[in-house]
RNA sequence: GGGUAGGUGGUCGAGUGGUUAAUGGCACCAGACUGUAAAUCUGGCCGCGAGAGCGUACGAUGGUUCGAAUCCAUCCCUGCCCA
């Protein structure tokens, strides 16, 4: 049947069986448990006996973030390594990728879920032009950077000042002073943009048709609130349905749609990451492994 | 056959004589990204050109006018209503 993730799944449990590996995952909505089928999460029979960290270790109503992913993830790391196997992190979300790739430090800090409540009413009563402002007042130099318009980031330079004291600029500074301790590679999947494309589009009527519309309803029988599990592509756009807000066909076509975008924004993160080896997923399995094999 | 509404750039949809290569939205392309990230945001988007600019565009053809996507005529096509 055809592979998911580009193949990336399979890839990775190759390699694992290869090199005596176990898998990290580094994605942001298969950390979600019941969020299978949409997730694209790896099934039981696909791992075939590799180990996978990082997967249904959270319930959908609750909160979740990168600096939660990169302490967990790390711990999980380095138990593999000192088993001595080799730790192998797989996954498309940039932003946790990041976190690990340069060794980003959080400080221990819960998030005032109050204090961004208040700051998003301000926004929507005011506009965001005064938190702008403000913001700009605490860290100018962060705010070169951020848009008048974007709303989450002018709202997080506001919540880390009043929660720490310090600017953002400051924190990011500090957050990256450690150098990573690890030695690691970092190999991307692709394909042509074409045949990427239609990969998605085959992989999201799959989906449906192993019964994503069923997943998605038991879910939200299951919980009332979904602080970012529902942001996931293929939910989201399922529930439009249930609401009869859409019809299936608008549903599968906005799916289709919205993961062919997040593919090409996932491949604008990771053309950035230096020394990364391409691989192109066109070519065969065994020839990606080999090429893998290769260089580590 | 009669009546009626319409045919606009990849698409949806404004515009109803002149700052209009044509508001917007979407798609598409490119980019950003440190605690919501499968989220959020930015830029580009008729062709050629680095650029000034040039060329070609609003169903078709012809006409009115200094000037038309916009007015007129004929034709073609589509939706709806009546026969």
């Amino acid at each position: 049947m055809d592979q998911q993730h580009h193949g990336k799944t399979g890839i990775s449990i190759e390699l694992a069986k290869k090199i005596d590996g176990e898998i990290v995952s580094a994605d942001s909505m298969q950390i979600y448990k019941y969020m299978d089928i949409g997730s694209a999460k790896p099934t039981k029979e696909e791992m075939q006996g590799i180990p996978h960290y990082m997967l249904d270790c959270v319930e959908p109503n609750k909160r979740y973030s990168v600096a939660d992913y990169k302490k967990e993830a790390i711990k999980h790391i380095k138990d593999i390594i000192e088993k001595g196997k080799v730790p192998i992190v797989v996954g498309g979300t940039g932003l946790y990728i990041n976190s690990l790739i340069y060794g980003i430090n959080y400080e221990e800090a819960e998030i005032d879920q109050e204090y961004r409540t208040q700051l998003e009413k301000q926004a929507e009563e005011e506009g965001l032009d005064s938190l702008y402002e403000k913001a700009c007042k605490i860290d100018r130099e962060a705010m070169q950077n951020i848009s008048r318009n974007d709303k989450k980031r002018i709202i997080r330079v506001l919540e880390i000042y009043k929660q720490t004291g310090k600017t953002k600029t400051e924190l990011d500074k500090k957050s990256i002073q450690n150098e990573n301790e690890f030695d690691f590679k970092v190999f991307i999947t692709n394909m042509q943009r074409d045949k990427l494309y239609e990969k998605i589009n085959k992989r999201v009527d799959i989906m449906i048709s192993q019964g994503l519309i069923e997943e998605v309803k038991n879910l939200l029988e299951r919980y009332k609130e979904y602080p970012t599990a529902m942001q996931a592509i293929g939910y989201k756009e399922t529930k439009l349905y249930l609401d009869k807000i859409i019809t299936k066909e608008e549903m599968t076509e906005k799916i289709k749609m919205e993961t062919r975008r997040y593919a090409k924004r996932q491949l604008t993160w990771f053309k950035r990451i230096d020394n990364a080896i391409w691989l192109n997923m066109e070519d065969s399995e065994e020839k990606n492994i080999n090429k893998i094999l290769e260089v580590i």
